[in-house]
DNA sequence: AATGAATGAGCATTCATTCAT
DNA sequence: TATGAATGAATGCTCATTCAT
């Protein structure tokens, strides 16, 4: 009955509303499904957060800021040895597209819905910006180059993930290739060279 | 009472719907908003449409057998004369994000949509092979160069969607070029004249 | 498209009507479903039955002067050889909740359909008596042990159904015993004696 | 606006359930019927009843812990003086029959419908094995008979709402008589007195 | 005689949000 | 501070029946 102390309930409700998003999409979010998911009462989702929106952006935040997530966890893949950049961009998408895929829908779902939500569009942006950043590290500070390689990739996933054609490295590094052209910068990841 | 015999009915009702996922999105569709835009009672949207879904890919089926659209659209507007390839691509995509943005908008959410949707999966198939079939025909034939193409097109007109940026014709360009290398082929597709 | 014609599409009808009434329930009827399951447009339908009450009286009453059904198909398995009138009607009732039990369920399904529908009501009279004037040629023409018997089975059926009671024929020959009494009559089951 | 403070608002709605489902049938039940009958807002009813199964079955449970109803209400009137068990049974049938059969059709509805739908059988189990146990604290404990005594009387209950025959007594009597033999326990169940 | 089209009423449910406590 | 109760609007969908052809 009576409330218990629990000063992480925000953060709980904030990781269910992840977790339903990244399972059933943004769609399945209501005040309802996380109030079930965190296992907290329904008041408590309103209280925390006044609005539905309000819940979705701390949602979408916290898993930009995740270290697994778009910006960092790219990052990190990228810095890894072994091959030329459009060699570890091949080998990353194809992670992407083999294991579980609810983080990459979560992300296609948040631009989904930036689409036609003057709200959340600050918050796609951020994510956007953040992964050509990451690749900008690796392309000597050039970002047109990042950008162009950040469309191509979403735009592959995108193919990847609609038509049931299957992943064909050698055509995804092909790809990238012609666009990294020869600005590869081996040995980046750090904070890369500004240009 | 009302009207009883009114054979384009079902016409109307489809494009009520393509007016509302244009205006307000996919998620705006409902039974009851279409049949209000159609200016019909709302027992007539689901007599001629079993679900919404129905609905939804019947209007996203016009949409794409519109001559303004992917397919069709792109293939005049590519088959017109002035430039390369590239030079053509970027006018096409210019003039997409100047004019309203309602199209290009539909367009992405129906591919993002469609991650989700089982249902929709087949529509935006059929749309993104639409367009990759008009792109290849202007690069020799050459059906990885087309997907690439138009995996950095689809990349970048999200980026502009979600982002504050402009258009910058030079950067866009320089892009498609580097994907298109020397595979332009200039008379192809259709009677065009490359400069 | 044109009209074939058919001129058994009433009977068949009326069979789609009882094949759906047994399965889902008469509360599965509607003239959706019964087109559907008939393969016919669903204004035959209407045409043909001008209500739905009257497309399942006329598939009840189908029912009941089916062989199979209530009242001669009992009549047929009462007659044939083998033990006492209690021993033949536990193996009935054995049979019935063994095997499938769509006949059973369509039969109290119409109980409970006329317990609220005065237009039901004379349908379901009928099946009783049926069921009772059987019975009755069995008893030496005694129309209150006919009923009592009719009665009983009517309730351990019930009862059997409901709860998951294993079905227990000495229990029920018991029972049946008592109200027999020494009332049964071994070569009976034709054109019965009246009294 | 509305009064936003009522305690009993669930009880409310539970009893307008029981109203309408004696008055109409089970099929009359709709969450739009009981929020009127209830005049309480339509959201009421779903607020406080997930489903239409969840309200049916309370407002059943609810009928069954009335002490007008089978399993208490019959406990009180067989326990009471004035001939063995036959001759109670039968007065508290013809009782039933004569008097507002409302109660009466609810019961053979709930069993009928209990029958097709699974949620409904544990509720309907729990009504006939009151009504079971009731009996056979009656016949010296011997639950064989109990249950066909409740049979008998459940198929007569069900013959006499059915068909328009009156209700007869004596035959009522003798066929109980039949089933209980000698086993009638004259001081049992309750302080009754047998004669 | 036959049927596709149409429609108004109704259905169970879900929901974001508000509010009294 | 926290929350259970409440509610008005909306949703997708089903339906019996009517009607024009």
């Amino acid at each position: 009955m009576g409330r218990r102390y629990d000063p992480d309930r925000r953060e709980r409700i904030i990781d269910a509303a992840i977790r339903i998003a990244g399972d059933q999409g943004i769609a399945g979010l209501s005040h309802r499904s996380v109030a079930a998911e965190a296992d907290v009462p329904l008041g408590s989702t309103t209280y925390h957060f006044a609005t539905l929106d309000e819940l979705l952006i701390a949602a979408l935040r916290k898993v930009s800021d995740d270290p697994q997530s778009a910006g960092t966890g790219w990052a990190t893949a990228l810095a890894g040895p072994g091959g030329g950049l459009a060699e570890r961009l091949t080998a990353l998408l194809g992670g992407l597209v083999a294991e579980d895929r609810s983080r990459v829908r979560l992300e296609y779902e948040l631009y989904l819905a930036a689409l036609r939500r003057e709200a959340l569009r600050p918050v796609a942006a951020e994510w956007l910006d953040a992964f050509v950043e990451v690749v900008r590290a690796h392309v000597g500070g050039d970002a047109a180059t990042a950008r162009a390689l950040v469309a191509l990739i979403d735009g592959l996933l995108i193919q990847l993930l609609l038509t049931g054609r299957a992943f064909d490295p050698d055509e995804v590094r092909e790809g990238l290739l012609r666009i990294i052209g020869g600005r590869d910068v081996p040995g980046a990841g750090a904070p890369g060279v500004s240009g």
